[in-house]
DNA sequence: CAGTGGTCTAGACCACTTC
DNA sequence: AAGTGGTCTAGACCACTGC
């Protein structure tokens, strides 16, 4: 009877606690996308603790892609505007193994109200302003990905089509120089369906034909969705990969 | 000029060797999946290193899901038998987000001589003797998937429509207790197909449905292919899942 | 209670980058 | 040469499991 009860938390390693603190200033945009954190040696001071503790802390958070550690320069926040992460969350490739660059057209980006599932997904309420984007992305002059996208009208005040038009290089480093928003991981949902009237329009196909259907929900730190993404692939030369381990 | 030259292979930490011998270990079968392995004490002395450097070996093959670590008890060798690994592979889920049983029906189970694009993917020659098969997963009543699975014959020599129809649980269960094959890592290849006519019989479905076609290539230790999958899902009422990191 | 994995430390030294 | 991350060690102690 003199055992302590409700454990409920039970027990948490300081490097937990350091892996929280650094998440914190990575959120509170202490260190920017591509920039160093302090050294480990720095952080060991800061929190006094071992630097063996602050390197357990930095290897998970860089197994989970937020930070790089390069031997011999330093640990730096994830970006997206590094050449080797130019398309990490790109899944479709090429059928015949070439490498793939994807031209960007932008057609619409405008202000409308959520509906109650965009709403849902975003964790805003239904009716609450977003930004609507549809975009057409090409392979050797062939469109391939018709995409709609959703974003909060808080976070990306004053997104237009002349900046999306003027912008090279993937939307989230757009996201990110732009709209202080680095995104961390995403989910998708994929189905097969059938090509409507608007769709065999957009990428030259004939209605009826079959198309992968991909809904994305993207977050940032903390997180936080802060994109939908509805894209239909033309997957007659190209497929989706993925890896399972 | 008193430098040495050409570090072309460089460096290898003691670590990077254990993980080695612990991987060939595993791959001779010398501890089953689903058996612990030497504690980490023991490991350090067999090999000769402090136990920080065998931890750091299991680390990262647990991190790929080689091995499983359970405080207590020790550490052990992966298996599909376990409960939380049965859909390890399975990104198919229902869009209503309730739990997913879906009961096999094998229809086909017979030798034939690989096609040149079979052996490839399962590194044969072209003509080499594989074993064909063909099921149908449904859930609730509905049929799901219809799925094509190759194997190579040497490895899966008396494997025949009854062993499959008696068995219940997970196919990679099977591999691993009469086949002494773990899976331990798959790669896929989704595309938007349209039913054809068998298809859309197996599936019930009309002729012309858009259908997830997924092709698997399925690699045991050693990176070797052992197992080529094409399945086709019926995506009306349920969805791909996939987490980008 | 003994045995397992898990945490934390302090210190030595190595490998890589930059100046 | 100085600064960074990377490796390795030895030892103390904690948390969890099962006998």
């Amino acid at each position: 009877m003199s055992e302590v009860n409700l454990p409920i938390a039970s027990f948490s390693p300081l490097y937990e606690q350091i892996k929280v603190m650094i998440l914190a200033s990575l959120q509170a945009a202490e260190w920017l996308p591509g920039a160093p954190i302090p050294s480990e040696i720095e952080l060991a001071a800061r929190y006094a603790v071992s630097q063996g503790t602050v390197r357990k802390a930095i290897d998970e958070l860089a197994a989970q892609n937020l930070l790089v550690r390069r031997q011999g320069k330093g640990t730096f926040v994830a970006t997206h505007q590094e050449d080797d992460w130019q398309y990490r969350f790109l899944r479709l490739a090429p059928d015949s193994g070439e490498k793939f660059h994807l031209t960007n057209q932008f057609l619409v980006c405008q202000r409308t109200k959520a509906s109650a599932y965009i709403a849902n997904l975003l964790k805003l309420k239904a009716g609450d302003p977003v930004i609507y984007i549809d975009r057409i992305q090409s392979f050797a002059g062939q469109p391939v990905v018709f995409e709609e996208i959703w974003l909060p009208c808080t976070r990306f005040k004053d997104l237009d089509l002349e900046i999306l038009n003027e912008w090279h290089g993937p939307v989230y480093a757009l996201y990110e120089s732009k709209y202080a928003t680095h995104m961390v991981r995403a989910e998708e949902k994929i189905k097969a369906v059938a090509a409507d009237e608007a769709l065999a329009k957009h990428l030259k196909l004939a209605v009826g034909a079959p198309l992968l259907s991909v809904e994305r929900v993207a977050f940032t730190y903390g997180n936080k969705p802060v994109e939908i993404r509805h894209a239909r692939y033309d997957t007659s030369e190209q497929h989706y990969e993925n890896k399972l381990n």
